[in-house]
DNA sequence: CGGTATCCGCAAAGATACTG
DNA sequence: CAGTATCTTTGCGGATACCG
């Protein structure tokens, strides 16, 4: 760890180990389940592998995440949270919450389906711990599934570990345009772009809990305000 | 905002805004009410006024914090977080109790009164809304005063702008070996340390509300676990 | 596939001098 | 006091080469 703040300060320490560029990209990776290296090269578009690789070193040397190797055929190697690694991802959380507030991000902008899914794990974070379906969601071909257990919303990337309680398959495009309200569910199954497998109320009640907050357009007024704070 | 992550990923776009270097540390300074450039100079060692500069520009641009300007003989400025500014100092208090589980710093490392009481409400953030008593704190020769109003905690430097339910006097040494419960109200006051004005039960019960959790000591087995991960 | 190592160009950060 | 200007150093981005 070069370039430390020396703070005896919490938050100096926190970011003394956190604080480094894509360093909080990579746990948030990690909070939908392990991941190789190459899962975490394409989550994190821009990043070289040089850098990417240091940054996992710093991040198992702090115990925030193990290497672990899977079986099968050849040598493979996943990196997993540890638990003091999960207790970042509500942080996360609340980073997604404070963001909600900012101007939309630019249309050429990378998108993940897995970062719509983390945001609407964040938002919900206190209502969906009551959602204890267990929800297997086919975003295009990718299987995810949500629980929550009462205390907090798990999600992870994979097909649901037991039998869902309710499926939902739909494309990124109709999975966030549901999120954010600007269509229904009734709406997306009826022209077939949202497939059910389940109670459709249920279903209801998922995107109801699970909804992204729209990000605020970039009104002439905001670009003024901040166009005219100082250079 | 040149080196952004491009991802329409909304932790993402929160680290475009805050991820940079110091950026955090400036909210935190701000977190206790306004500051002069020269008062976030000296929390935030080791920065330079260009950066520190650079830094109040971008935040100010993303309305974070606004410049205002200060009566009285010549011309002087403060900055103070905006309302979505202080939306982030919770965000901080999170990362507080999430490094509270960190090894201890190393004993060179700076220290300042204000990081402390940033600490103490951060770790107690839950109980001590609660702690309904208006109290004053004079630490060394600064003043500081919290108040917790049922939902949120208030801390501010400066003298409380009422009159104080309690008022504590003692060194920063003292405040942060009964915050951390290394002594006791009792034993402090006994000692010359602490001087309580007002109900001494109360004060017994503010350092339990606000007490700080002990960094684990680096024991020989967290060092051997840290020293053997790869490289 | 799963990385490590190296080199280059550039942007960010650190240090310090200087000015209204 | 409140910054701006300038210079040096470091970190990051990108490419590529190499290894088990």
């Amino acid at each position: 760890m070069t370039r430390t703040y020396s703070q005896k300060c919490l938050a100096a320490r926190a970011l003394d180990v956190l604080g480094e560029r894509w360093t909080l990209l990579i746990v948030r990776e990690l909070g939908l389940g392990p991941r190789r290296f190459s899962d975490l090269l394409d989550g994190l578009p821009g990043i070289g592998t040089n850098l990417l690789s240091a940054r996992l070193k710093h991040l198992e040397q702090h115990d925030i995440l193990t290497r672990v190797a899977l079986d099968g055929p050849g040598v493979s190697f996943a990196y997993q949270l540890t638990d003091r690694g999960e207790a970042i991802t509500p942080i996360l959380g609340n980073l997604v919450q404070w963001a909600a507030g900012l101007p939309a991000p630019p249309p050429d902008y990378e998108n993940r389906t897995r970062w719509a899914l983390f945001a609407m794990r964040a938002t919900a974070a206190d209502r969906g711990a009551a959602f204890d379906t267990v929800t297997e969601l086919i975003i295009g071909d990718d299987p995810f599934w949500m629980y929550g257990d009462g205390a907090h919303v798990l999600l992870r990337s994979g097909p649901a570990p037991v039998r869902p309680g309710l499926r939902l398959r739909c494309s990124q495009a109709t999975l966030h345009a549901v999120a954010t309200r600007r269509t229904t569910v009734a709406a997306a199954t009826a022209s077939g772009d949202l497939i059910v497998d389940g109670d459709i109320d249920t279903a209801t009640e998922f995107f109801a809990v699970f909804a992204i907050p729209d990000a605020p357009a970039a009104t002439e007024k905001s670009l003024k305000q901040r166009r005219r704070a100082r250079q």
